[in-house]
DNA sequence: GTCTATAAAAGGATAGAC
DNA sequence: GTCTATCCTTTTATAGAC
């Protein structure tokens, strides 16, 4: 029980827990949270099964985790953009900015897909359906008056406000799912593009 | 073995079939393949889970069938469309307004979500997988040179085409998902606001 | 900390009665 | 045509050895 041994258990600990947490997003993110089998995380992450077990309680926390990962990750993105100090429009094209390369590059395409699975599938942990359902008023709360002081200003189309929003989130999450179609690396649209849902006539 | 009741077996088949699928296709659409236990479809049908198999070889079946309806269904607006004799912004414009209604009213929206389910979910049967494909690569050979032709003729935005058509069919399916969100009615975009997407600046 | 072997449960699919 | 009871495979989760 020396303090080097202490020490280097929880470096093991910590990479571990890391390593399963990584292969399961992936897996998770490619066949659902109930196609998922222990085996398949163990496999992907090169481990027992046995060994998952001794670091999770079961499948529905580790899928927890991620989606409360992936879920706080894009609150903070729209939140941020929202608060600064910048035309409404430029909020906006920041926001797109910085949700595009998140969504498209890396592992973030694996997140926003995880995210599809917390708003879409019952079969979802009931915390993780809370705090989607959570997530989604905080976009709406953020995004709606943004927009509506745009279009003060004129410089955003006129309008239902929320059905702008809505636009907007669907088209995010339409594009994290085109991106996992692409074994062939399909062209997915620019932020300007994106924008152009919020272009005046 | 009268012609009557001949009669009359073959119609009550056919509805506990169309019943079968109607039932699965909504429980499909809300939990996903995998997560879909024969006994839920079974609930929801109010038909015991030994009878689906009398009608079903298996429940991988069952989700083919609906999402073979479905491909073909999306398939067909698309093409109908790019035939018609018209502008190709004209052209652009009848195909969006068939797919809001579809993506938006009655049973439509769980269609919807089961090409999705089929696009993105490895745990799908892998004819699906196959058809989505084939479906795939058909969206963009239609839409592409529609696309194209409405650019030279100044009637849509500059730009990769193939890379406007990916934009177009990840709205829609980012809108079919927001759909199922919706316990409260959210307001979907309308077909003006996602053909912005194609409007020049 | 990690693995293998085993128990326990869940769910798909079938058989046979009505 | 329909249901209930049963089988059996798959998978989750645990126990104990190293």
């Amino acid at each position: 029980m020396s303090p080097r041994n202490e020490e280097t258990n929880k470096q093991i600990r910590d990479e571990r827990r890391d390593q399963i947490l990584r292969a399961a997003l992936q897996v998770f993110a490619r066949k659902g949270l109930t196609a998922t089998k222990i085996s398949d995380i163990a496999a992907a992450a090169q481990l027992s099964h046995g060994l998952i077990y001794h670091y999770f309680k079961s499948k529905d926390e580790i899928f927890t985790v991620l989606a409360t990962q992936a879920l706080d990750t894009s609150a903070n993105i729209i939140i941020q953009a929202s608060n600064l100090p910048a035309t409404p429009w430029e909020r906006l094209k920041t926001m797109t900015e910085a949700i595009v390369p998140a969504a498209y590059q890396g592992i973030g395409p694996y997140y926003f897909l995880i995210v599809v699975q917390a708003f879409t599938s019952e079969a979802v942990p009931p915390q993780v359906k809370e705090l989607a359902a959570r997530q989604s008023t905080l976009y709406t709360e953020h995004l709606v008056p943004l927009i509506r002081e745009g279009q003060q200003r004129g410089e955003i189309a006129a309008g239902d406000p929320l059905q702008l929003a809505v636009s907007f989130t669907s088209m995010i999450q339409g594009i994290a799912i085109e991106k996992t179609l692409g074994g062939e690396a399909l062209p997915l649209p620019t932020a300007e593009i994106i924008l152009r849902l919020f272009k005046p006539a």
